[in-house]
DNA sequence: TTCCTTGCAAACGATTTGCATTGGA
DNA sequence: TCCAATGCAAATCGTTTGCAAGGAA
C-alpha cells in the first residue's frame, strides 16, 4: 500500500501536533477533534456551534477548557463577533493570513483571502494610519459585512 | 449678543434631535448627556466607560435602556471589540465613515478617517472580493491592531 | 504515584427585563 | 392626564471556575 499524500488537514494537525509538544501540552483526543473540526470549517467557529459540530458530545465546560488551552499554544485565534460572541479559529501561522465575509441576515462568517499584492498595499495603508495617530500597526483585521447568496434568495 | 456659531457637536445634536423627533422618541436629559460625551469621545466608549464619563450618575440599566433606543433610533452604533464587550459611538451618518485604531496593551479604541480616494479604492477592493464568494457587500469594519503612544513610553 | 484532564455544578460579569414609580408634553 | 422614561432588583446568557473523579505517563 502506498504512503498516502498529506492532505492539508492532515498537516495541519501534525503542525499542531509539533507545537503542542513544544509545549509540553498534550495532544488529547478532544483537543484533536477541535482541532479538525476546526480545519474543515469555512470561517471562525462559536462555542455552541463548534459544540454542534463535534463528532462526538463534549460539555461546554470542557470545550471553552479546551478551546483556552489551545489558545494561549496559539494554535487557535479568538474573535468576537457583531453580536458578541467568541468565535475561534485556527491561529494564522496554521491557515494564513486572512479576513471575514460576515453575512447580516444569517450570521454566518467566512474566510476570504486577499492576494499578498493587495494584502501588502492594504498593510502599507494600515501602517501610515497608525502611525499618523501616534500608533505602531501590528496587525489588522477586515470584515466585510453583506449578505449571503443562500440569504439573498429566501 | 451676536448669535453663536453652531459647533460640530451642536450640529450632531440638531440633527440627532430632528431624528428623534421624526421617529417619536424623545429626546431626554439623559439621552441627550449620552449623545453628547459621545460626540466628545475619541472612540466609541464601553458602558462602563460612558457610566464613568457621563457628568451626573445613570444608573447601568438605564443607561442600557437608553443605548438601546439610540440605536434602535440608528442615532448609535455598536460594535463589539476584542474582549467581547459592546461599544458605542455615533452612527456613521453624523460623524462620517471611519475605522478603529486599537491599542493591544490598553485597549483604548480611536477613530480613524481614511481620504475618499483610499476609501474608495478599498469599497471596491471588498466588493470585488465579496462577489467572488457569493456575497453582496454592503459595508466594511477595519480594525487596526497596534500599540498606543503612551503605552509604548511605559 | 503524580500531574494533567475531565465533568458537573456553582459562580461570574455584562447585559436585559419585570414592575412599580416618576416625570414631562 | 397619561404614556413614556426611570430606578431598583431579579433574571439571562455566554463564559469561567472550584472541586472531586478519571486517565495517562
Amino acid at each position: 500500500m502506498a504512503i498516502m499524500a498529506d492532505s492539508p488537514a492532515d498537516r495541519v494537525e501534525q503542525a499542531v501536533a509539533a507545537r503542542l509538544r513544544s509545549h509540553d501540552v498534550r495532544f488529547t483526543t478532544t483537543r484533536r477533534l477541535v482541532v479538525r473540526t476546526l480545519a474543515g470549517a469555512r470561517g471562525p467557529l462559536a462555542a455552541g456551534e463548534l459544540h454542534q459540530a463535534l463528532p462526538r458530545a463534549v460539555p461546554l465546560s470542557s470545550l471553552y477548557r479546551t478551546l483556552a488551552v489551545l489558545e494561549e499554544s496559539l494554535v487557535l485565534a479568538k474573535q468576537h463577533d457583531d453580536l458578541g460572541m467568541g468565535r475561534y479559529e485556527l491561529a494564522e501561522w496554521l491557515t494564513g493570513h486572512h479576513h471575514h465575509l460576515v453575512c447580516e441576515s444569517c450570521g454566518e462568517v467566512r474566510d476570504v483571502t486577499v492576494s499578498p499584492e493587495t494584502e501588502q498595499t492594504i498593510t502599507a495603508l494600515v501602517s501610515r494610519l497608525a502611525s499618523r495617530a501616534g500608533y505602531r500597526a501590528t496587525g489588522h483585521r477586515i470584515d466585510i459585512q453583506g449578505t449571503c447568496r443562500a440569504c439573498r434568495a429566501l
